[in-house]
DNA sequence: CTAGCGATCATCT
DNA sequence: GATGATCGCTAGG
């Protein structure tokens, strides 16, 4: 059921993002277990994309699980209060991954709606990558996890869409990223309301 | 409905 | 000491 490891080892990091669209995502936290299938994706493209933490080829504590082989989670702190959840690709020392930025959620609602403090289902309980993280538990401490591991992994459950299906569109917050800011890196289910914000 | 802004801290300079 | 791969609340139309 899990993706193979051979999955994660494709160093075309936009064709990754494009087919973990429909992929079903679970974590389980401290015994529950939560997820759904993810409709949304950015690919950061390695040391030559000024968006990535990696361009220029810039190791740091942080960005050295973003170098390892491809198959393990990049989790991070954004704005000092947002977990983000990245899916880190190709072989080892090429710094690419996949951002998850929604979810589609089908497994453990009621878990993730006391994690979001919510008391009913909206769209916003897994649209935009904070969000993502909040509800499914995502923590600094699966930084650098596997996702072969029985905290947190990525399934095939035969869902997948056509290319009239999806949009490829300039990614989200990254203004600063001058002319990569522009290239279409961004992955959505089109019409799917827990994609975040603007488009649909 | 949209626009503006505050929250909050690890990381890098 | 500055700054985000963001979210959600508030105010105003």
């Amino acid at each position: 059921m899990k993706l193979p490891e051979s999955f994660y080892l494709n160093n075309n990091v936009t064709e990754v993002a494009r087919k973990l669209l429909g992929k079903y995502l679970f974590t389980c936290i401290e015994g529950a277990i939560t997820g759904g299938y993810i409709v949304e994706t950015e690919a950061y493209n390695g040391i030559i994309d000024k968006a990535s933490h990696a361009y220029g080829n810039r190791q740091t504590a942080r960005t050295q699980t973003m170098f390892a082989k491809g198959g393990v989670a990049y989790v991070y702190l954004c704005y000092g209060i947002h977990e983000m959840l990245n899916v880190v690709t190709s072989v080892e020392g090429q710094p690419h991954a996949v951002l998850i930025r929604a979810v589609n959620p089908t497994v453990g609602i009621e878990e993730m709606l006391y994690r979001r403090n919510m008391t009913v289902v909206k769209p916003n309980i897994t649209a935009g990558p904070g969000s993502v993280g909040k509800a499914l538990g995502i923590s600094r401490k699966l930084n650098c996890i596997s996702f072969q591991s029985n905290e947190l992994w990525i399934e095939d459950q035969g869902l997948s869409f056509t290319d009239d299906e999806i949009a490829a569109v300039p990614r989200i917050g990254v203004a600063y990223a001058a002319e990569d800011a522009l290239l279409p890196y961004r992955f959505y289910v089109k019409g799917n309301v827990y994609v975040s914000k603007p488009n649909r």
